[in-house]
DNA sequence: AACATAATTGTAATGATTACAAATTTAAAT
DNA sequence: ATTTAAATTTGTAATCATTACAATTATGTT
């Protein structure tokens, strides 16, 4: 799937220095589509390394997210969760069973009004509903 | 402005007993379109009802999103902020001012792609970024 | 090796939200 | 009007994600 040395180049791409902490949360993103939240990571992480802080996987999304290696999805009012799927997409969250899937929107047909002399640096669209699964 | 009358009536529209409380609190967010966190809403609220107390406002403001009298906004990750506007809406944040701005978009131009027999309640389309103030 | 710097870790603090039970208010019944 | 029941409000304690901070460990350089 990914390599890790593809990984760490991405790192480095981004100016990060691939430590293996870092690459094993960068990894664990990469391959488990699922908006994670802390929680999550830590719990796969930690098999493999059984040292692993919590702190330093708190340090380390604020750290991607700041360098815009991946982005955080603030639709849960409970927690933050992440994603390293860089492409424009929306995010819908299931209120029964949780889970947070991807979609696609036209974006580029996206007309804002009343905002002129606001920088705009990050956009969300941001549904909540019932999945097919859940109904 | 809104009637205390006017209140109570939008309140019962709802299912909403008409409380003092209850008044004062939707009163104040009719009129006062800052997005305010339970915070703002004490305290403005507090010196004209010294007994309130924070636990009434957050099940008032739980309630009357359950009705629909109201919506949360999550643009915010550490906080909820609420919204007495119903006709739907955007919302933009400054990240240097914390300000949380209203604004429109063409929401019927809007085409979600991929999340068939998905049932959506709710819609955010929530823009972070810097303010005509702050750059 | 000795030193400086960066990264990681563990623990304590913070702060918004919720749980819960007691107190108060409101409405209904007698 | 008094009593009773139900709804609402209140204060305090608990929860839980996140952050602050200092100590420890790892990495790189002379
Ligand atoms: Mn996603
Ligand atoms: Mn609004
Ligand atoms: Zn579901
Ligand atoms: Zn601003």
């Amino acid at each position: 799937m990914f390599s890790i040395q593809q990984i760490s180049d991405r790192l480095l791409e981004k100016d990060i220095k691939p430590s293996f902490q870092r690459i094993k949360i960068y990894d664990f993103l990469l391959k488990n589509n699922i908006h994670p939240n802390i929680e999550m990571i830590y719990n796969n992480l930690t098999k493999d390394i059984p040292t692993l802080s919590k702190t330093t996987i708190y340090n380390t999304l604020k750290n991607f997210e700041e360098k815009g290696l991946i982005i955080s999805v603030n639709i849960d009012e409970k927690e933050i969760r992440y994603d390293a799927r860089l492409i424009t997409h929306g995010h819908f969250k299931c209120v029964k069973c949780g889970e947070i899937y991807d979609f696609d929107y036209n974006h580029d047909k996206l007309k804002i009004k009343g905002l002129p002399d606001f920088e705009i640096k990050k956009t969300d669209l941001n549904i909540k509903g019932v999945c097919p699964k859940c109904k």
